[in-house]
DNA sequence: CGTTTAATTGACATTATTCAACCCGGGTGG
DNA sequence: CCACCCGGGTTGAATAATGTCAATTAAACG
């Protein structure tokens, strides 16, 4: 197993057979939530890290106004809870948005997790590079583009992170979020969302229907977001958009 | 030197005087940058990390449409380009905003970090997971707080920080950011960021003037921004605001 | 000083939000 | 089997927040 973790890492770097065996050998404890179930609540103290292998998962902040930022969407291949495990508590939710199948990894210090396992402190490194990189890229989304920028933005990404590690093909993922969780996403309301999406369907850029996303047409769709793949770092695979 | 850096890691856990001893080994090479000095451009190949020891640096994104985002600030105790040197490019623009001195550390791989300079390792996991916090509180802002809350939120941010490397005492710290800068940082014309500075001068909760800030009423400024330090994980420190 | 950069202010335009309906499809229980 | 309900999705109109344009003032700097 722990696929989706190596298909992402042969996007950042050359993996060899050792670091894979010695993942592999970590990846013992299994665990598994429901869509809706709540992974960490904020504030909560927590220990472990996961490795989502199936599913996705949502790390969100609730503030008190009664409204939810989503920051960031963890789909196969990612860890989770890596911050909160070195901090001690979490600072957001991390909830299941669909059946989760995940590895666990208990206890892990910084020290022991460098000496001990420099693998998987390897791999963990690259992905929390890159989940920076994503971040970071959303800032730029949330202050400096508009909404159907911003919602063409995200498409983009989600479509290459899901197409690195062979959940999207021609164009074609499924995606389990509501308006409303894009909404949270993208800093925006759930009615601008839809009326964004038809937007973009009205431009034959984009179909979404019933959980399922077809990017009709890739390239325009990324000139539409002003998508630049290149912050993912996915700098071996062959077929990033790059305008 | 490098006092900023162990001034910071205090904070977040005990400091032993090994891993100040060999942290300040490590620190030799000298760097420094005039104000508007370009330190790496985005899509620059780079290999070196620096350690700011005072001055300011912003990490910013140019749109093709002339515009700008400034993903984040770094003072004097934090870490610039650990990404680009871990992905051999940089995703944003690094410039200085003030006179900056740092130190340099070059050409360290991953696995050459981890292994030969553990707590060096153990200082960038630290700093780069408060950054990562920084990031996505950013994103909470930029998402789902109006223009007051966002600019409340982030003085009320760079007063904790400054506070914990020494540089902001009662309330008064030196900010050498024009109201484009800011703008640029949260998501807003520069017009607005003057309209709201003086909503806040007006509610008496700061005074901006001359590069220089003062915070009246930081238990005011809190509330206004919905600001809890939590996110910034200076668990050891006894003065947070949480609220 | 004179020149440039930054801050301030008012009028107006634009974007996105809010409010209020209404639709649609898939359960579920009577 | 059908009525109802509920979680999404869709749409229009009114409103609020913020951006843009334009002009002026103030401050910083050689």
């Amino acid at each position: 197993m722990t696929r989706p973790l190596f298909a992402k890492l042969r996007g950042f770097f050359a993996l060899t057979a050792e670091i894979e065996d010695a993942i592999t050998k970590l990846c013992v404890q299994r665990a598994s939530f429901a869509p809706r179930e709540v992974i960490i609540r904020q504030g909560e103290a927590y220990q472990a890290i996961y490795l989502i292998d199936s599913g996705w998962v949502l790390r969100a902040r609730h503030l008190r106004q009664g409204t939810r930022q989503i920051v960031n969407v963890a789909i196969a291949g990612d860890f989770i809870c890596f911050n909160a495990s070195l901090f001690g508590t979490s600072d957001f939710d991390l909830v299941a948005r669909s059946p989760v199948a995940a590895f666990r990894f208990e206890r892990l210090g910084v020290g022991e997790l460098f000496a001990r396992h420099p693998s998987l402190a390897l791999a963990l490194a690259w992905s929390n590079a890159q989940e920076e990189s994503v971040l970071a890229e959303r800032i730029v989304s949330l202050g400096r583009r508009n909404a159907l920028e911003r919602m063409a933005h995200v498409l983009c990404e989600l479509g290459e992170r899901l197409a690195v590690v062979e959940l999207a093909s021609d164009g074609r993922l499924s995606l389990p979020l509501t308006q409303e969780d894009l909404a949270d996403l993208l800093g925006m309301s759930q009615i601008h969302v839809n009326r964004t999406l038809r937007a973009l369907a009205g431009r034959h850029l984009v179909h979404y229907k019933a959980g399922q996303l077809d990017i009709l047409d890739p390239k325009g769709l990324a000139i539409a977001a002003g998508f630049d793949a290149g912050y993912l770092h996915y700098a071996r695979r062959s077929d990033i958009v790059s305008g």
